[in-house]
DNA sequence: TAGGCCATCTGGTCCT
DNA sequence: AGGACCAGATGGCCTA
């Protein structure tokens, strides 16, 4: 049962045994069936071969089988009207076989697209790759389970170095960006173990301004756009949020707006969402210094926000002192 | 330009 | 027999 369309195809240009026999032949034909995953490219007529073409090559096989004297290698008569019903068959049941394999590999991209809006570092313009996007769900499932198994919240840098446990270099300043963190404190060590470096310098308490939602100063191997559009993590001390969150597959958020994490991070998690115009106006997550015309409305709606008196050694300041406190305990003692 | 990522084609294998 | 799934090969695109 055939589940999409199919057109004629230059498929049978390939050799007719193994995909891993070379395809110097074929290169050419190639070249225009890879430039648009579209099913509708295969009916390009300058790489689409006629019937008849199939069967002269076919027979030009046949005949080319010769051994050193000359003679055909092949014995019997040539049943040239069933081969060439079969060759057609053939022909065709690849195409359908193509195509539905077109189809679930796009199936197969539609839900890892799906699982990329409900990890937490989720970009349109961005995306993460595929292997990044399992390893990040893999490390938040990991993370939410150790939340969930030790009853109490974890502390954010716990929880980021699990988060970004065997992931890549840029990932990891991805998602670190994302947390509004430096990502220089979440880098794997040589076993590939997350490695906290202590305190981090000037640059990572104040890496940018307000303004910007990005990634931090001297770690975005992200592109500009990626530092405009990744929202950022939301530290958010609140366990209420937690059975408000949609589920993953129905509520799966969609957001317009330039980014959107998937989730709150507040000792325990949730997919709620805010208004992402908010997030580019709350400042929510610290890490960065906001600007004096819009602290004083942030003063009531920032998680953190930077101030000269606290201790956290992100300087994160937190809207209740009692989170703020069990937060800093760690780097107290 | 090399390397990473991706989409697609392909043949093999397993299952219904 | 035919569909689903899988892995290898290939070439295009993008970025450092």
């Amino acid at each position: 049962m055939l589940t999409l369309p199919f057109e004629e195809h230059d498929m049978m240009c390939e050799p007719p045994f193994g995909a891993s026999f070379p395809r110097e032949n074929t290169g050419e034909h190639r070249k225009q069936d890879m430039s648009r995953p579209a099913p509708d490219d295969t009916s390009n007529s300058e790489t689409k071969e006629t019937e008849d073409d199939s069967s002269e090559r076919e027979e030009d096989e046949r005949d080319a089988c010769h051994d050193e004297n000359g003679q055909s290698k092949r014995r019997g008569p040539r049943k040239k009207g069933d081969g060439e019903g079969r060759v057609e068959r053939v022909k065709l049941r690849r195409q359908e076989a193509n195509a539905r394999e077109r189809s679930r590999m796009h199936g197969l991209n539609d839900a890892l697209e799906n699982l990329r809006k409900v990890v937490p570092c989720y970009s349109k313009t961005q995306k993460l790759s595929k292997i990044e996007t399992l390893r990040l769900a893999k490390n938040y499932i990991w993370a939410l389970s150790e939340t969930l198994s030790a009853g109490k919240r974890p502390d954010l840098l716990s929880f980021v170095q699990t988060l970004c446990k065997g992931l890549s270099q840029p990932t990891t300043n991805l998602v670190a960006g994302c947390l509004q963190l430096n990502a220089r404190n979440f880098l794997t060590d040589h076993n590939g173990d997350m490695a906290f470096s202590g305190r981090p310098s000037y640059d990572v308490l104040y890496p940018y301004q307000c303004s910007d939602m990005g990634t931090p100063t001297g770690h975005n191997t992200g592109t500009v756009e990626s530092t405009k559009t990744f929202r950022p993590y939301n530290y958010q001390g609140a366990y209420d949020s937690f059975y408000e969150g949609a589920s993953p597959e129905g509520g799966s958020p969609h957001f317009e707006g330039p980014l959107s994490p998937a989730m709150n991070f507040s000792g325990i998690f949730s997919l709620k969402h805010e208004d992402p115009v908010e997030y580019g106006k709350n400042c929510h997550y610290g890490m960065r210094y906001c600007g004096v015309p819009t602290r004083g409305a942030l003063a009531q709606n920032s998680m953190y926000r930077m101030s000269p008196d606290n201790h956290f050694p992100y300087d994160l300041h937190l809207r209740s002192q009692s989170i703020q406190d069990e937060i800093n305990a760690p780097f107290h003692n």
